[in-house]
DNA sequence: TCTATTAGCGTACTACGTACACTGTACGAG
DNA sequence: CTCGTACAGTGTACGTAGTACGCTAATAGA
């Protein structure tokens, strides 16, 4: 990550780009040619990590053969990743996993960040496709919620990257394709639609993060106790001190937040925004029906 | 952020904490006691940085005075993550912009990890307390969700730290207490109120990644053109691939994710949400009342 | 066969976090 | 008043990270 960090601090002298194009329609639909041209504006260094993500990288005929291929290293990388930490992942320590010298992953990849893009897209995997598209989107958006949530969980390190910034491989946007197939279902507009996967996707990624954080604990050694002990600990400072006294209240009471419970909770939580999803859904059916019936 | 790597990629030796106490009562209430006693049980270096967050710093007696206070070092902090990005925070640049030499601010804080915890906290603030408590638990949590998201694009560096993750600061324990607060008075029992809590700080957190990563954009001199160009390239892969048809009719319609329309959107997803809850508030309360009204 | 291309190596440079020893200052105990 | 102790800030140095650059050798197409 410093080396994402040093792409953050680079402009000092911040750059002003030419800002010829400020006025272009962003309002009209998109098609491919529109994002042709739209990618020529874009940050060089940005494109180069999308076309990483993309590109066939089929043996060039030239030069002696490469002993491995990128997605060796990648599954190299996801190794380390997996036993010692994100933080583990180093370009030497993805080399050497291989037998190789540090610099050698520099011919498979340019530099720790497009690596990263790569281990991102690829520790995500693909979504569970859905048991058997009945038509109830509600289930089956729930059965994404979880399956999104157990991903994270399972390697609780993957969060530690800005994995909901660009540049998005396939894996990535299979998963967005895996909800907003049967959030299309229910018939609402595409900006209706739009606005439901950003609720539905951003309710499964907040609410994951205290598991999340579990999940990290144990990848370190950490048991349940201690971790509950830990949380218990950090959050008691509010018991007893003036300021917060509903939040004091909360904690005080037995609470639901236990390693047992979590995903419980999370499911409670993920049927409460459905609620209020299908509760506009109805009000949108009644009203493009002409019932004018208000929720 | 080096730093914070260190420390999870410390144990390589998975080290395995005497398992002493994995049978203790985790359900009974808590109490100041519970929480000293379970507090030993807790990682020293986390305690240690939590006691950083909350003792009172004030003046010993002995020695030179100290040019500066540890706020001030957390100013220039926050300083220079303003302007350069968090990257730009290393401990030299800390102290260069305090006129110190590098080890100085070891003085300050024990290591970066502490001064991070502390630059988390401070550049949280303080909530904005809720115009008048006239009892409108909705309205109240809409201000909050609202203000929590304007803090974090205000500070779109703040989010690459994990802020979500113990130590907490009396800062952040405010912006809790804030929401705890409306969420008591809708009357719901404690462990409801907690589920509630985190439906609501999970939307929050989670909708707002696409603001902050547009805030983040736009502190690098990007423009909004640009960083729209940059995202409509990237997702733009879908187009016309077969593997993701739901998600390329969903952006090749007029899309609802333009800047000027996010925080719209935001409030859209999270009027859906407090349906939500709502809906759940009346079968309660319905339930409650032995009325047996199902939602 | 010759040659352009490229995989992997070795060396070296820079930036960052931080350990450690040192200098000088100022308060409080004698 | 003075002296010793505690502490602020300095300077040097080390380990680790990312990576630029030039070298060697292998390979396939001309």
């Amino acid at each position: 990550m410093a080396a994402r960090k040093k792409q953050e601090a680079r402009p000092r002298v911040a750059r002003q780009k030419t800002p010829a194009q400020t006025a272009q329609p962003a309002e009209r639909e998109l098609n491919r040619d529109d994002l042709v041209e739209a990618s020529v504006r874009v940050d060089p260094d940005l494109r180069r990590r999308s076309e990483l993500l993309w590109e066939d990288r089929s043996r060039s005929t030239r030069g002696p053969k490469a002993a491995f291929t990128p997605d060796d290293v990648v599954r190299a990388a996801i190794q380390i990743a997996e036993a010692d930490g994100l933080a583990a992942v180093t370009m030497s320590a993805v080399s050497a996993r291989l037998g190789l010298t540090t610099m050698a992953i520099y011919r498979y990849f340019p530099n720790k960040d497009a690596l990263l893009d790569a281990i991102v897209d690829a520790a995500m995997g693909r979504p569970p496709s859905p048991s058997e598209p009945r038509g109830d989107w509600r289930a089956d958006v729930a059965q994404w919620a979880h399956a999104k949530r157990a991903m994270l969980c399972a390697r609780p390190w993957l969060a530690e990257l800005p994995f909901v910034a660009a540049p998005h491989g396939p894996n990535w946007l299979s998963w967005v394709e895996a909800v907003v197939e049967p959030l299309s279902r229910i018939g609402l507009s595409a900006v209706d639609t739009g606005e439901m996967l950003s609720v539905i996707d951003g309710y499964t990624r907040g609410a994951s993060d205290t598991a999340i954080s579990l999940a990290r604990a144990r990848a370190r050694g950490t048991s349940d106790a201690e971790w509950t002990a830990a949380v218990g600990a950090d959050l008691g400072r509010a018991i007893g001190d003036a300021r917060f006294p509903a939040f004091a209240a909360l904690i005080t009471a037995p609470s639901g937040c236990h390693p047992r419970t979590m995903e419980r909770s999370f499911d409670f939580g993920l049927q409460r925004v459905l609620d209020g999803i299908e509760r506009y859904v109805e009000s949108a059916t009644n009203l493009s029906a002409g019932m004018g019936s208000s929720a």
